[in-house]
DNA sequence: TAGGTAGTTCTCTATCCGTTCTCGTTATGA
DNA sequence: TCATAACGAGAACGGATAGAGAACTACCTA
């Protein structure tokens, strides 16, 4: 899809928007807007906003009520792209990176849940196929069927790829290479952060 | 397409566009392409860009509308599909595909060289990570270096995917399963048609 | 029920900017 | 030397963009 081509007020409204998205607790009314970037006029305003919304860039706002209005139309357009959130090594928490960047993605290695990318460091999937520095989709999903390859937290600190397998009682992290053991928690230790839905990797 | 012999301006201004087509937040005006390539008259600058119009390299800006203009024409959207060209197995022809289809590949799993996108099947190289079923992106190239892994016809019938190491007389073929034994050529029998350089795959 | 808040629609006006035109300068080749 | 093309300046026109403000409506609250 093509860039709608904005005109130069209708992208520093998109801009504003966007930057400020997550300080918002509610979406502004026009009159914050306006105030915001400097106008005088709700109407001008309500000229360019209706412009966004044709553009397919901001929510409808159709009905009319609610004092507050205006909302991002969710996350990307850009639905080839994703986050990289960082590294996930057996053992560590993710380390984070601090400005996420965004991968591309091809739509049949992610589902069409919400996802993040994560690049692989270690070895401990490599029988899996799975090897260090991979990329790694993840599927963000806070349950799992046994037999999944899942990002699990451990003890709230530890994070680690792994094949899960869940009985009464118990959870086993299986590794996919021979020279490592399973590990075994029990259930309130796991918490499961995602689940892996695609793998990327460059020669 | 012949190359539109651009005269020296519209040549100036079709350079200065492509360079800083990247720190456009919106497309300029032709008061700041003036500006910028030290005119003072829009009806000049005008008549250049609509000679790059005429020449296929800027988008019409036809109507007359959008506060601001022209922007790149050659905007590859195509730039992240890459035709998938049929299934690679150890041992037999590639099975094309009747119909290519496109797959979406990220940048940065190919390189700027033609590339195309085989499916693997089979698990000679399942110890260098690559699963029955993987995407492999190639590189469309007819030499490679020793430890690349390629995509080898032999005899001219038989393709498969194997690391490859070229010796005086000889090339060894060198699948990544235990199981299974290098392959050991004359160099005329070897075809190299592809280099390895990314990989996906679908859970 | 009244008044405040906020979205919607409207008109009017100013400015921006693409477009078209004329005119002058310079360089090149037959 | 003259015709032509490339180039540039500048003026004028008109549509697109922008903003102000008024009037209307719907909703919420006191």
């Amino acid at each position: 899809m093509a860039e709608p081509v904005l005109t130069r007020r209708q992208q520093a409204i998109y801009d504003y928007l966007r930057q400020h998205q997550p300080t918002f607790t509610q979406p502004p009314t026009l009159d914050e807007l306006c105030q915001a970037l400097g106008l005088s006029s709700r109407g001008s305003m309500h000229k360019h906003v209706q412009a966004l919304v044709e553009a397919g860039l901001v929510d409808p706002m159709d009905g009319k009520q609610r004092g507050v209005r205006l909302r991002e139309p969710v996350r990307e357009q850009m639905e080839y792209q994703l986050p990289l959130l960082g590294y996930i090594a057996a053992g560590r928490p993710i380390e984070a990176i601090e400005n996420p960047e965004d991968v591309h993605v091809p739509p049949n290695l992610r589902s069409d849940k919400p996802c993040y990318v994560l690049q692989v460091k270690g070895d401990s999937m490599i029988e899996d196929g799975i090897l260090n520095d991979d990329w790694v989709v993840i599927e963000k999903r806070d349950y799992a069927r046994n037999g999944e390859i899942v990002v699990a937290l451990i003890d709230g600190e530890e994070a680690t790829l792994k094949r899960i397998d869940q009985r009464p009682g118990e959870v086993m992290l299986l590794p996919a290479n021979s020279t490592m053991e399973p590990m075994v928690y029990p259930p309130e230790r796991v918490q499961i952060q995602g689940v892996l839905v695609g793998q990327m990797r460059s020669y």
